[in-house]
RNA sequence: GCCGAAGUGGCGGAAUGGCAGACGCGGCCGACUCAAAAUCGGUUGGGGCAACCCGUGUGGGUUCGACUCCCACCUUCGGUACCA
């Protein structure tokens, strides 16, 4: 048989049928989302929507595309699925624009959204556009203005002086997520703190409700990355008396310890380099020192930071603590290890036990007190002798008067609880997670909507008074304020309180604040007395499916649950939490598996690729390469394959062979199609997108095969395509509307559209079979197979299989010991 | 350092403890073409004429049987980093 080399048919031209296909799914507004459709539940699906920097990158492509796919399926599964878009439009990128170039960044943001929007629209996705939100807009950003004010309201946001990471090249504050490795993320500036005065929300009273993720489908690794970001400690809070009061009547100074077992082994106590009792209990004769030391912890923090096996360094304060259970006379210093953000800022050092408290005593020549006896060794027990590191792990404890001979896990808590009985603290909880910091020197942001009076200090701005908006004519001029306090037209206002001339806020909010409940926004995008109606958010919320990149695990991710479960305490929103499914799909990278980046040269731009091959194609390829949530490189040079199946899917489906009535074969294409069904239907409910579109790949190369021996049974064969062109319809859209309308089907002028249509359920009388191959092992090795009936006993699989001659040779002359048979899957003899 | 994920052909990757390498790229052979590209068909883990042997990072273990489970180690990637 020779094969037919040349098309009969029309060929393949994606991109033609995908512009049509788009134009003709909008003029029927085929993906409008309503809020209730009879017959059909709710079901809330999201992806993560883009930040406007220009141009959409193949990452939003890796994200989106599968996740269209999602949504597209359970469309057809009867949900009514809303499968919003948007855009994440206010942020450092547009200001820097305006500074370089001249544009103002609401004109350079506007620009990319409508680009953005436009290139969004190639990939044939089912986004309602009619909900789509824009961050920078002031009908939105007036409610990200109202949440803060509600934060305001609930004692949930607050000001404080304090550090910022600030890079002195951009002249702005940094978010902590755009410091890597201590350096600034766009110039690659050393980050230094300066203390500000910053906006500040208390997360950190929902820590031991956000810990709590047990419940959440999320991925193991998310969840544990948002614990350890949490980092909730057990220990105990001790307090040592300071043996002269600071002038301020300060008469004790407060530690924070995971190891209380410990606390007879205090040699000395460390306070941060900025703690604030420092300057008070300094001695005049230790002044000079220990101002040269906070002087340079405090600028080169990042520096030294950055320098791998650092020496410990620090300077003695001159002033002396007690430590209340032994008596003891502790001298205070201060050492840039010891951290102003964490626990209480001190720390009671124990050399013995502490590695750190170690390494401090050796430099400064501190006395090590060991006070938990490590357990002996061979047999032999420790001999009281003198450390080389410091004994980290759990022992007996020496020298620690009524507490000798118990075991350390045991006095952590008998010397806690001893501490509250004398007032000298008692255990606690302490957490890594700090207090969201807010404030952002920085022009394109939402605007904090807070007025300071002389009178009544910090004043919300009143609720039927927001947006406050942002002034257009603005210098951006990169001075290191913001932009908005060289706006006197902005800054003078009155305090809505007394009316008394005021000034404003000039700080504008973290863009991560406008993320934080955007998706909220979808179900009620156009409601102008709220920020969403209660209606709204029980018909949506909370999220069910939610796709994003897990670099936001401890961001994004964080403050949208802190922002949900403030929405909940304001009864504003459904349950607990705001995303009851979360998927992290991999990173996408360059052809050479390295990150993209324009200075390596190995990005790959979407627009060309959609071009080239078409949006079905490309859509297909992104879920084809590999696992969603691995990732991996994108090879220019493998999209083919995935095209060229395209191309076999079109010509089956436009060019079929002869087709008759009762033709051989028929029974197989049937089987083919129906497990075929069968497997993608389980791998599409799993997100397992690749080895989906392979099971469709070997259905076509059947399917292809029969066509190039010319005839097919017709029944089969039309039940194929049918179902072929169906399970097509959420990877590859266009092609199967197209397909899907060249073979007409039952069509009505309400339902005529392939993504109106039921997903098939597949016939599983259909995938029976009479005989299976059953594979026969001699020691586990496979020496032949053999086919018999899927329910054959074990005496009939024996019989076949020793009637081969292959087998007979193997176990010829030997003993039989065991006989294994797994009915359907192989008989193993197990000789000797 | 700590936490997490992963190591399978030339490459991307498949495999409820049961035929390792599905599907695809690339390679090779062929068809079509004046030719090339594109397209289509065949073939393709390594060794061996063959029977067969060897193969899933390394070393051990459990099992009739291990890519899969357990222990130790090595490597890569991601996160985090003096967190008291």
């Amino acid at each position: 048989m020779t094969s037919d080399t040349q098309p009969r048919g029309e060929r393949y031209a994606p991109r033609a049928i995908e512009r049509a296909w788009q134009e003709r799914w909008e003029r029927d507004a085929l993906y409008r989302t309503p809020d209730h459709v009879e017959g059909r539940p709710n079901r809330y699906h999201l992806t993560m929507f883009p930040y406007t920097s220009g141009d959409l990158h193949v990452g939003h492509w890796f994200a989106m595309a599968p996740s269209d796919t999602l949504a597209r399926y359970f469309r057809m599964r009867g949900w009514n699925v809303l499968f919003p878009m948007g855009f994440d439009a206010f942020g450092l990128p547009a200001e820097n624009a305006a500074i370089k170039g001249g544009v103002h960044p609401r004109d350079w943001t506007d620009r990319n959204v409508d680009r953005m929007r436009g290139q969004l629209k190639t990939m044939g996705a089912t986004f309602d556009w009619a909900r789509e939100v824009n961050t920078s807009a002031p009908d939105y950003y007036r409610w990200t203005q109202w949440w803060f004010v509600q934060l305001f309201k609930q004692g949930l946001a607050y000001r404080k002086q304090a550090n910022a990471n600030w890079c002195p090249s951009c002249n702005t504050t940094l978010a902590n997520e755009q410091v890597v490795d201590g350096r600034c993320e766009r110039c690659d500036t050393l980050v230094e703190q300066r203390e500000m005065e910053q906006w500040f929300f208390r997360i950190t009273r929902y820590a031991e409700e956000l810990l709590d993720n047990d419940g959440l489908d999320w991925p193991e690794h998310v969840k544990l990355m948002q614990r350890n970001w949490i980092g909730r400690s057990e220990g105990a809070e001790a307090a040592f008396a300071l043996e002269r009061p600071a002038p301020d009547g300060t008469d004790e100074i407060r530690v924070f310890t995971t190891r209380p077992d410990t606390l007879h082994g205090v040699t000395f106590m460390v306070l941060a380099p900025e703690h604030p009792l420092v300057n008070r209990i300094t001695t005049p004769e230790q002044q000079a020192e220990v101002r040269v030391y906070q002087e340079r912890a405090s600028h080169a923090t990042e520096i030294e930071r950055l320098s791998t096996e650092r020496e410990k360094t620090g300077a003695f304060t001159g002033s002396y603590c007690v430590n209340h259970l032994t008596g003891d006379r502790v001298p205070i210093w201060i050492a840039d290890y010891v951290l102003g953000s964490y626990g209480t800022g001190a720390v009671m050092a124990v050399p013995a036990h502490d590695q750190r408290d170690f390494e401090f005593a050796q430099q400064y020549g501190m006395p090590v007190r060991v006070v938990i006896a490590p357990p002996p060794v061979d047999g032999v027990p420790w001999d009281g002798s003198g450390l080389t590191e410091a004994w980290t792990g759990a022992g007996t404890l020496v020298a620690s008067k009524q507490f000798d001979g118990m075991p350390s896990t045991e006095a952590k808590g008998a010397i806690a609880a001893y501490l509250a009985e004398r007032g000298w603290g008692g255990p606690t909880v302490n957490y890594r997670l700090r207090d969201w910091l807010i404030s952002r020197q920085r022009y394109w942001g939402a605007p904090i909507p807070i007025i300071y009076c002389e009178v009544c200090g910090p004043v919300a701005v009143p609720e039927d008074r927001l947006p406050v908006e942002l002034p257009y004519d603005v210098e951006f001029r990169p001075t290191g304020q913001s932009p908005l306090s060289l706006s006197e037209e902005f800054v003078q206002t009155t305090c809505p309180q007394c009316e008394r001339p005021a000034r404003r806020e000039t700080d504008t909010m973290d863009t991560f604040m406008c993320s934080s409940w955007y998706y909220m926004r979808y179900p009620d995008p156009k409601n102008s007395a709220l920020p969403f109606g209660r209606a709204a958010a029980d018909t949506w919320l909370p999220v069910d499916q939610y796709t994003g990149g897990s670099e936001h695990a401890t961001m994004h991710l964080l403050y949208a649950r802190f922002f949900y479960k403030v929405a909940r305490d304001l009864g504003l929103v459904p349950g607990d939490e705001p995303f009851t499914r979360y998927y992290s799909q991999g990173q996408i990278l360059g052809p050479d598996g390295r990150r993209m980046s324009k200075s390596r040269g190995n990005v790959v731009a979407p627009d060309d690729q959609v071009e080239r091959w078409g949006a079905d194609a490309f859509r297909a390829y992104l879920m084809f390469l590999g696992p969603w949530d691995q990732g991996g490189p994108y090879d220019v040079d493998s999209i083919v394959g995935v095209s060229r199946w395209l191309n076999r899917v079109w010509n089956v489906v436009t060019d079929p062979p002869a087709l008759r009535q009762g033709e051989p074969g028929g029974r197989e294409l049937r089987r083919a199609a129906h497990s075929t069904l069968a497997k993608v239907t389980e791998d599409l409910e799993a997100k397992r997108f690749n080895t989906a579109i392979a099971a469709m790949m070997e259905l076509t190369n059947d399917m292809q095969k029969l066509r190039d021996e010319g005839t097919a049974d017709e029944a089969a064969w039309d039940e194929a395509t049918r179902l072929l062109t169906l399970m097509l319809a959420p990877p590859c859209p266009h092609i199967a509307e197209e397909l899907w309308q060249r073979r007409p089907r039952i069509v009505t002028p309400a339902t005529w559209s392939v993504h109106q249509q039921s997903w098939p359920e597949h016939d599983p009388a259909a995938i029976q079979r009479d005989t299976i191959d059953v594979v026969v092992q001699v020691n586990g090795k496979v020496r032949d197979r053999i086919a018999v009936p899927p329910d054959a006993d074990e005496a009939t699989a024996r019989a076949t299989a020793d009637a081969q001659p292959r087998i007979a040779e193997q176990i010829a002359g030997k003993e039989i010991v065991r006989v294994v048979y797994v009915p359907g899957r192989l008989l193993n003899f197990v000789v000797r």
